[in-house]
DNA sequence: TGTACATCAGTGAACGCGCGTTCACTGATGTAC
DNA sequence: TGTACATCAGTGAACGCGCGTTCACTGATGTAC
């Protein structure tokens, strides 16, 4: 059965959703092109209707996945907020629906091209927000917003890789935060 | 042909150090058991008279590159020279034989518990040994070490992940090493 | 507006491949006497 | 010390499985007249 044209590409953008959401809480390899599909309602045949490969895919998802992050980043309302939303026990246990970077920096390391400049592309647009929050014009305000950045995602990620329960499980998220604050407000 | 007591105990140790390096450049799945038998100068059939399974070397060979990192470690004569090191581009383009944490942490965080847990434990000699680092004692000493491990491997994996030649590869490295050494000297 | 035909999104079987793991076999090592 | 036998580290073929990808088919949609 055929569809209509609307039609297809709202589906198109279904399987683009989910694989924003799989791909974070399980990685690129820990996710089949058939679960892919199935999770947004289709069987595994039609995906190359859609896309050339899993890799495309990959790259559309990690742009959709950042672009899902700043709608959030954009909720908070000063660099305090936005750190506590980062570092929080809620990002730690739904990777599929926080930072990209956090879920797959490491996966990325070792991805096409594409993939590794889609992830630039985001993690750049998450270091032009930081700097935009910080308090006071400064030469050095890209440097230090950098440094954050890179923080908050090493934060978050060894957090989740420790044992949950584990002391350094919350301390990672707390420690963070604080110094953060102390350094940059 | 059997082997002697000593060889075979020797011949186990180089699997576990071929995965050490192999998967912390690699990955864990982007490494089959086949090629790390084989680097180690085996073939693949004999890997189950020493491990278990491969999640169990992964366990094993994490501990390795935990205690391969505190000899790297021991070699800085202050945390400025620990930090220049870790956040170098040498760091950057030899994951195999670098931290565990840039290199694995995304992948520990969906892996087994024995996994994590050695995980966490390395982690944490390298937070304590930051923290032993530190000029002067303070009682947030163990904050402030907890909060620059997060910055130091977060700043490494995110610099991989980037594409190679991207600004943010050495800008991570160079502004967390200097953010840093403002705030922690 | 109505009809005939081309298009193409979605289906489900099938492909070739590499993976982790198992197994029968080998022969030097280790042990019992 | 010498001999006979059990052990077990390493080999390489084989297993079952899930993967990414391909393909013939379907039928509603879109288009030409």
């Amino acid at each position: 059965m055929k569809i209509s044209r609307a039609q297809a590409q709202a589906n198109r953008a279904r399987v683009v959703a989910a694989a924003a959401e799989l791909f974070r809480a399980r990685g690129f390899e820990g996710v089949s092109v058939g679960e892919l599909m199935a999770a947004a309602g289709f069987t595994h045949g039609g995906f190359y209707n859609h896309f050339g490969s899993k890799e495309a895919l990959a790259a559309e998802a990690l742009t959709g996945a950042w672009d899902e992050m700043a709608g959030e980043r954009a909720k908070a309302r000063d660099l305090g907020e936005l750190l506590d939303g980062y570092l929080s026990a809620a990002a730690r246990g739904a990777p599929g629906k926080s930072c990209p970077a956090a879920a797959l920096a490491g996966e990325v390391a070792r991805a096409t091209p594409a993939v590794r400049q889609a992830f630039a592309d985001g993690l750049e647009g998450m270091v032009g927000e930081v700097e935009a929050g910080l308090s006071g014009e400064s030469p050095e305000g890209r440097e230090r917003a950098v440094a954050l950045v890179a923080a908050m995602v090493g934060a978050l990620m060894l957090s989740r890789a420790v044992p949950d329960g584990h002391p350094l499980a919350s301390e990672l998220l707390s420690a963070t935060r604080r110094q953060a604050k102390k350094a940059l407000l």
